[in-house]
DNA sequence: ATGCATGCAAACCATTTGCATATCC
DNA sequence: GGATATGCAAATGGTTTGCATGCAT
């Protein structure tokens, strides 16, 4: 089902059922089963074993299409890296990421409602969206030596 | 004093008081004192028409220090862009953007602290801080025609 | 057959780095 | 005088773009 998701998406941003777009999906959904973060060049990288002509453009450009369809969320580090991952595109989430391992974990909190209605007061916004990240230090790399 | 706090940044993490970092840090005051935000780019022609020869490179690196001395903070937009913003480095606060004109507004918004604690238990990690922006649209720009 | 998506390579753009020189202490 | 910050130019790295070709429809 998040596999459908991820071909309408594609159907939806434009209109051709190629083989790299079936790659890519295929890839997403394991990617989806196993909840791990990744980078673009990750998934080139692993793309290109099994299609060695794959090119990077058109990952970018897969990879945006899906962001836009919210069925990927993209993380930004602190160092401006950023990585990506399969989020079914439903119920509103945020990040908390480790410093150390750039592990990416989906969190529920969330600023109270009523905050936003009253910034948006306070300031004359219109409040149309927002981002929050934690970060943190995973216990894996808490025992590790450094 | 905010002036005194840039000197003390400069001093603190190197040990030259050189014309280019005055230079900067006089802007800097500038920039407190009208809350402006900016962009490295822009900080860097400003300067330079009074200093043909200031390297881009030098106000990359006291930048560098001043957002470490947390005397500025940098703000990252959806598109990537960065902005800078002088901030007195003292009391806990978020931004609010302006999707249309990048305008950057100081928040007092964030999550209640207990909060934090209960994500820490909840997923094994240690929560050594977080970014909250808040993005939305301005008076002015509602106004305007798009 | 038509035209969109691809692959490739070049272009981009913000940022970083190496190094000789100028500057500060 | 000796060391460090600077300026410059080149390198970097992630991302985008232009274009000829291939492939889906």
């Amino acid at each position: 089902m998040i596999a459908d998701k991820i071909y309408a998406a594609f159907e939806e941003a434009s209109q051709r059922n190629t083989r790299p777009r079936k790659l890519i999906a295929e890839r997403l959904v394991e990617l989806a089963q196993s909840g791990a973060d990744f980078t673009i060049d990750d998934l080139w990288q692993e793309l290109r074993e099994g299609e060695p002509h794959l090119g990077r453009a058109t990952v970018y450009r897969s990879v945006e299409m899906l962001v836009n369809a919210r069925l990927l969320d993209r993380i930004e580090f602190a160092d401006g890296s950023h990585h990506y991952r399969v989020c079914g595109g439903n119920h509103h989430h945020h990040h908390l990421t480790c410093i150390r391992c750039h592990r990416v974990v989906e969190v529920d909190v969330c600023l109270p409602v009523d905050q936003f209605a009253a910034i948006g007061n306070q300031t004359n916004f219109d409040i149309e969206g927002h981002s929050l990240t934690l970060f943190g230090r995973c216990e894996d790399c808490r025992t590790a030596k450094m």
